[in-house]
RNA sequence: GGGCCGUUAACUCAGUUGGUAGAGUAUAUCACUUUUAAUGAUAGAGUCGAUGGUUCGAGUCCAUCACGGCCCA
């Protein structure tokens, strides 16, 4: 409920413009929140005047000819008599982010997309009514203006606006110029408003699209065919990982959301596309750190005729081919390390070779099954009773390993008890020609030759079920139709996943997988918190 | 789930041994025809995240909760 002192306001306000009601239901709005205050209450008064003055606040009328960008591009370099006599008018459109009045004279900037030019507005130029109304403009506020170039007595490049109209009027103030958005948690929940102020944010962002595009690029240059397969899974699988459960009302069935592609594009193998990939969204019903989002963005792609050795050299090409398209070099810094990308400086190690060398372990110790136990429990991590070697030598891996591994490392031949998916080595039975790849210290990829024999198939699904049965919820389904269509002969291939958030953390230098996914999962907002947002109840029944 | 830190004006932040709150930006009014975080003057603007508690008195101390950040699981 609002409270007197907002009343009067919202009443002061309405005072004596014949369209104030129209920003009735906005006050009340705010008000019932406590957020009515007096630059909102200037801005409603500014609207009321312009709609008075007969201006549109949303017209839909103006068209831009150029982008800022164009002109910057085309006419940076041009001096003050080349710029006259290009003579040009030019109508350009944006955001008006900043303004410096000298009465008479205002200099404003103007944001297009993420390119920001000045703009002259002089009295003398507009003529005294229409300067009157320019002057009701705010920073926010969208502003179209029709311009001839010039350079201003500091040299910078410049509009001259003959007209400045009104393309859409803004409500909300933005925050302040000079230290920008910095509270993170308003960066996240309003990611638009973190676009307009912080430009890193929006250079992010597309750079993750040039990423994505790249890879796409890259690989429908190489013959892989792109494909969609179910994101809503009766069986989820493909991954070890905890999934989202839904329901689907009219089949009156249970679905997962999908923590992986990867058992449908393998029956596309055997279907006889040999080169797929498929780039979107996993969802793991897991925790949220800096390195984790419930739902993230995954390539995986598949190769017949080719084995994880195959997968390492392309691997290699593909994302140092990306890392020189998007930031322009091989070396890429990332959070004070430069992470050397080059083809060729990319380290292969074994599974048990990168324990014994980087971790410091040795092989007598992580062979043997209690001596390994020992150092898991040591370095502070559990053993769950039953748990194979593989198991205990991969805890192992991520304790005393993974952390090390800062620049691109191949770490292959994991154990065949953590890798239901992978083909067996044909040497060791107990390995498999699985790797994964490894860049400041966290996990990028994971690839394998694929298992393809449909009896072992089915034997490690047995497996698996016996270990979700022993109560791991993470380990995988038994997934019988994909047994099947192994029977019917999937060609040998290799395959792999690779995190496109990490791989864009890594290509942005971003510190936080927030920082590269547009609207991050947080908790809703709530009025306790601050928040303006009112969470839908869960849906009543059909009335 | 655990530990540490944070939440004060629209934004960025101060706030002393507990004595009813400050700055800069933004906003408003005035001055100003070339600024670059423009300048000068004046003014308004706060449920100090929420709820309890201790106290004569709480932004400050204590407890619980909410949200966020970082680290760990």
């Amino acid at each position: 409920m609002a409270d007197n002192a907002n009343d009067n306001g919202a009443a002061k306000s309405r005072a004596g413009s014949p369209h104030a009601g129209r920003f009735k239901p906005l006050a009340d709005a705010l008000a019932a929140r406590d957020e009515y205050n007096d630059v909102l209450r200037t801005r409603i008064d500014k609207a009321c005047a312009l709609l008075d003055a007969d201006q549109q606040l949303y017209p839909n009328t103006f068209r831009k000819d150029t982008h800022i960008g164009e002109i910057l591009a085309a006419y940076s370099d041009l001096d003050e008599t080349a710029l006259a006599e290009v003579g040009k008018v030019f109508l350009i459109a944006g955001r008006m982010t900043s303004l410096r009045s000298f009465g008479k004279v205002t200099f404003i900037k103007l944001l297009d997309g993420s390119e920001s030019m000045q703009v002259f507005v002089a009295r003398d130029d507009l003529g005294q009514d229409a300067y009157q109304v320019f002057k009701k403009y705010d920073i926010g506020d969208i502003l179209g203006v029709e311009g001839d170039l010039f350079r201003t007595k500091t040299g910078e490049l410049t509009l001259r606006a003959k007209q400045v109209s009104l393309v859409t009027k803004s409500m909300r103030p933005l925050p302040e110029k000079y230290h920008g958005l910095k509270d993170m948690e308003t960066r996240y929940r309003q990611r638009y408003v973190d676009l307009i102020v912080t430009p890193k944010t929006s250079e992010i962002f597309r750079k993750r699209t040039m990423i994505v595009r790249g890879l796409r690029n890259y690989l429908d240059s190489k013959g892989f065919l792109e494909v969609e397969t179910p994101m809503m899974q009766p069986i989820p699988g493909g991954a070890t990982a905890k999934p989202f459960e839904t329901h689907h009302n009219a089949l009156d069935m249970k679905l997962y959301m999908r923590i992986a592609p990867e058992l449908y594009l393998k029956r596309l193998l055997v279907g006889g596309f040999e080169k797929v990939y498929e780039i979107n969204r996993n969802f793991r019903n897991e925790g949220i750190s800096t390195r984790h989002n419930p739902e993230f963005t995954m390539l995986e792609f598949y190769w017949a005729y080719a084995d994880f050795r195959d997968l390492m050299d392309l691997t290699e090409d593909m994302l140092s081919s990306i890392a020189r398209d998007v930031c322009g070099t091989t070396v890429v810094p990332y959070q004070g390390n430069d992470i050397d990308l080059t083809p060729g400086n990319w380290t292969r190690l074994s599974f048990h070779e990168s324990i014994e060398k980087i971790g410091g372990v040795d092989p007598a110790d992580y062979n043997d099954y209690d001596r390994c136990a020992a150092i898991v429990r040591k370095s502070g991590e559990k053993v769950i009773k039953g748990e194979k070697l593989g198991k205990l030598q991969a805890k192992l891996f991520d304790i005393l390993v993974e952390p090390k591994l800062i620049q691109p490392h191949f770490i292959y031949h994991y154990p065949t008890d953590i890798s239901p998916l992978s083909r067996r080595n044909d040497q060791n039975p107990d390995i498999t020609d699985r790797f994964e790849l490894f860049v400041v210290g966290r996990e990028l990829g994971n690839a394998f030759s694929e298992l393809n024999d449909p009896v072992d198939q089915r034997g490690r699904f047995e497996d698996q079920v016996k270990e979700k049965a022993a109560g791991d919820d993470e380990a995988h389904f038994m997934d019988e139709d994909y047994v099947r269509a192994l029977e019917y002969g999937m060609p040998p291939a290799a395959g792999q996943g690779i995190g496109i958030d990490r791989l864009v953390m890594l290509l942005t230098d971003s510190a936080s997988i927030r920082e590269v996914i547009l609207f991050p999962l947080l908790r809703p907002e709530t009025p306790q918190n601050g928040g303006n947002t009112s969470v839908a109840e869960p849906a009543a029944g059909p009335a």
